[in-house]
DNA sequence: TATGAATGAGGCTTCATTCAT
DNA sequence: CATGAATGAAGCCTCATTCAT
């Protein structure tokens, strides 16, 4: 942000220390988001750092393998979500709301919520899992007792099933898809919008 | 490239002629079915080879690619759900239930109606799309104009977001969550079956 | 010739001992001799059984291995020329003519004499080396001792140069490009012309 | 496809790094020459990286085809025919005896202007085809409006002709019997000799 | 004797991961 | 700290060759 760095001259790029690494995170970040969106969760570990535009060396600095990759795009999608549900006048339908947005938003989110990844053996399932557990807590939080949701697994369940309902779909399509799931579930959603907040650099 | 040896020292394992050829690909087709289960559609073939127990030749000369193992595997599953519905007395909860066997019972058929396969290009999206087709056939023959389901595309809708309910789950859970699927859309579900015919040689 | 062969009714080829012998082999020579002008001396074995209409089985039962169907192609080339040369009225200039349609016609023959096959173990050297000798048997026979190319390897030069200089041509260049080369050299050519013959059923 | 673990057991062949980019690229180019020498330009091209006792995948990070490696082995064999062209005194005898030099020492540079590649897909073909068009460039320059070549398609005829004529000798008998084509086509040669410059480290 | 399936070695290619600079 | 090359295992696929029927 204070442009104090990038390169000085024509050679190598200055080691900015703490700094660097700082954006550059940033940036791994926003291209894995990018790669996974495109490629799915399977997309070549090489092409994010291409696309971030640093060496391998660092995006193994960053994350020591796919599931920590995976998680980390994951992550800012899920903290918004929770974001989302401690805003004062939260509601049910509201958290639904941005739930959908990232659904419809990011296609790699798509993947933690209902993504087929049997015999994966590298974490990402267990990663995936308890980032689950995150947005179903943030969800419950609002839920009225009486909904229709509320028993048992039927949230998560739920949630798993309108993410399904998106797959394979352009983003164009996606909206469209995710709203007519919850009305299949008979489940009313709030406008569907994001949750940007102040510390949005790294998500 | 001339020269292809082949082993010199003589000896080479059985061949047992053209009669193997039905049993290896029934053994082929079994072994894609689990290895598929297990690991996902996008499993090493050569997996599938090693566990039918033949070697990676002979799974090209039945499948030229994944997209055609796949289609074998899944082929049968949409075979039976027709002829379920073909049957006499067929009705739409019943065949409701034999589509759900099949989702309870492979998990590799999941993968059909659900996988999220983005950056495909090798035809499995194609063949998918002309089975889960298929499948939807069969379903709206017998759904009344008054089904909750009768609506668009809010059939194909629910059997992908039903099919995305059992992933991940263990055989033991799979029906549980399908049936806990259906009734959060208000759907009744017929005897959870198979629809066994003369013709299983190969399935 | 006699027609008294092929499949008797709907079944398996009727098994006429001999006689289909030979007429496996016929097809399996004009097979080869299509299959390698068309895909080069390294073309799979099996794309010759196939266009011949035959199992594996029997190309290996006629022709051992790659390096025998490479000489049981160019045999016939190379039996015609020698036949020129024995008509009674030859001349070198006409047995170069006869020669340049072999060039000219059969894209296999090029490869007979100018070829490129470093380090080729199978064979297929040798025997070109043979069929290579009794060409210019052949032409010596013919040739003036005050012509240009009477001396030492002068004859076996210009072939392969001129040869050479029809590669990679397409058929209809191919005339063209040999006359010319056969100029440069200063060499007279009779008519391009083929030599058939009594015995072309195996040629 | 997600878990590709490499080593467990800890050790790993050195590393020398980056510095031995261009070591191996000089090591690859010099196998590649003589691998292609040897095997013909269809050789394996593991075996190229074997000689060169670099890993397969360096070779695919230097050449990405078969066709780059190819056209890195020819590059430096044509690029000095192009320095001889272009020295002050050069004349189209001196020229041609550099051409000469190298269809004598590097039996990959007869490949260029002689394969056979029919069914090529590997644009080999067309690498070659760019190359000669070079090579013709470079001789044409000190090309005598009244010498025999002079004409059409003449001089490119000759070079694959001279080219075919050393195919498959051995390197002792190959000047002999360049000169002896160039002799046959009444052309004129300089002394044989190679054109070494300062820029030698990868040709 | 002919058929055509099976075998399996080996070529090609892609990445995950390490590490000298 | 960052770079980016090297490594090599593993997946894909293609045939040459054999052999039960």
């Amino acid at each position: 942000m204070t442009e104090r760095s990038g390169r000085q001259d024509g050679r190598r790029p200055a080691n900015d220390g703490p700094r660097a690494a700082a954006r550059n995170r940033a940036a791994l970040v926003a291209a894995a988001r990018e790669v996974f969106a495109e490629q799915g969760l399977a997309a070549p570990l090489s092409a994010i750092a291409r696309r971030a535009g640093v060496g391998q060396g660092v995006l193994y600095r960053h994350f020591p393998d796919r599931a920590a990759a995976v998680a980390a795009v994951l992550e800012g999608n899920v903290r918004q979500i929770e974001r989302a549900a401690d805003e004062a006048d939260a509601t049910f339908a509201g958290v639904l709301g941005v739930l959908t947005w990232h659904l419809t938003e990011s296609a790699g989110f798509i993947g933690l919520l209902a993504a087929e990844r049997p015999g994966d053996r590298s974490g990402i399932r267990a990663h995936s899992l308890a980032l689950s557990v995150r947005v179903q807590r943030a969800l419950r939080r609002h839920l009225p007792d009486a909904h229709p949701l509320s028993g048992g697994e039927d949230l998560g369940l739920s949630v798993a099933m309108v993410s399904a309902a998106v797959i394979g779909a352009t983003r164009e399509e996606r909206e469209h898809r995710a709203l007519a799931a919850w009305r299949l579930l008979g489940v009313e959603v709030g406008p569907v919008r994001t949750c940007e907040g102040p510390e949005e650099h790294d998500v």
